[in-house]
DNA sequence: GGCTAGACGTTAAAGATTTCACAAACTCAG
DNA sequence: CTGAGTTTGTGAAATCTTTAACGTCTAGCC
């Protein structure tokens, strides 16, 4: 693995990359064969500088005068981002947020798979939810196989329970929907997504932090 | 409004805000006085000192030798995140995504509340979710009042045209699940929180920076 | 009353990220 | 083939954020 060239590689540009990717798919779908940083910068809502600046950790990928190849940009980016090979997720708590996540369809244009979902409730167990299976979490150990990473989407008061069991079991990633701030050994990463904290700091800007005034009424 | 003092606060510091206080809250539950900087980080994965310089720019909130008053700084952090005042929210999109929203319970420990909610199926339209009220996306305009801030869970096709149509409405913030990228007026603010990507980035991180070698298996 | 340990608030340094601005290099039309 | 017009890639500056380090002050004990 070329590890190396990647480790140089700026934190708050590798969130931006799948992004990148998305769109640039969406080009290719269009059937554009050229893209500007300016264009693209558009679509994405990123500056354009700084669009050239996360390519350009990447090597010289464009041409000046001319903007960047779509097909090979995307080509370049499905290597770099393992579009090849696709990651099987597993998810744990399926309620309404849980239910969304099965419905979403994640492995078109995209690397990972929810392969197998976990719940409380007997009367889940043994369904299907977008395609994937439901199964006891009591069985979760046996039936999780060697999955790298999960989704939780159970209560919070569940949260840090839940996750012992998955970090026992082998997970390296939990993508954490939960309030609950969870603590896992140092080797497993954790990315914490709180909607009723996004909200909140939604309307703290709102009220803080004046955008342009409105033109008019 | 004392925009002048608020204005300066990083916005790092600001998003941290709501999760400072939510903590508190539970301390606060718990019975529990006074909290130091160092058992606040381990509760919220802070650093200390981060903490500190957070609460610096309020002023000095905390006494040495001692730490911070937990009544004391919730009550000023209610003060600051406006948690007396409810901020009333529409929810746009009724599908798995949106229930799970109107599900989870905001208004503990929250100072935003959906008010309505928006669905264009029919059969959705009348019905109650969560104790809110599903109104047809057809009456948007006409039902939604003077509500500042939309949730949008659509289809990511509709995304742009719902958003227009919020714009024209008054709201003049977003929170955007949808994967589209939406363009609104400058005096209107967007987050975008796009799970697809959320899940990319971890996948990504995972493989290309590895953090400590696991002990052993 | 005095001492020790603890914890804040802050200065300064380090680190990370974004943005500016422009030379270089390319495209494309004529 | 030439020249006008684009657009990249990147040094350098600006900005933002985190972290370290420590002086100062307080609590609480003897």
């Amino acid at each position: 693995m070329d590890l190396e060239e990647h480790t140089k590689i700026p934190q708050a540009t590798a969130k931006r990359l799948p992004l990148y990717y998305r769109f640039l798919n969406n080009l290719h779908g269009q059937g554009k064969m050229r893209v500007s940083s300016k264009e693209l910068s558009e679509a994405v809502k990123v500056d354009s500088a700084t669009i050239r600046r996360d390519f350009s950790y990447f090597g010289a990928l464009g041409k000046k005068g001319y903007g960047y190849n779509v097909e090979y940009l995307l080509s370049f980016f499905r290597k770099t981002l393992d579009q090849d090979e696709t990651t099987k997720v597993a998810l744990i708590g399926v309620g309404n947020l849980g239910t969304a996540f099965l419905n979403y369809n994640f492995t078109k244009n995209n690397n990972t798979k929810i392969e197998i979902a976990f719940d409380a409730s007997r009367e889940r167990v043994g369904s299907e939810v977008g395609g994937v299976r439901v199964e006891h979490i009591d069985d979760m150990e046996e039936k999780m196989g060697d999955l790298a990473v999960a989704i939780l989407t159970v209560p919070a008061s569940e949260a840090q329970g839940i996750a012992d069991r998955l970090v026992d079991a082998g997970v390296s990633a939990i993508l954490n929907f939960t309030p609950a701030r969870i603590t896992v050994p140092s080797h497993v990463r954790v990315h914490h997504i709180d909607l009723a904290i996004e909200l909140q700091a939604l309307v703290y800007f709102l009220k803080h932090y004046p955008l342009d005034e409105e033109e008019e009424e």
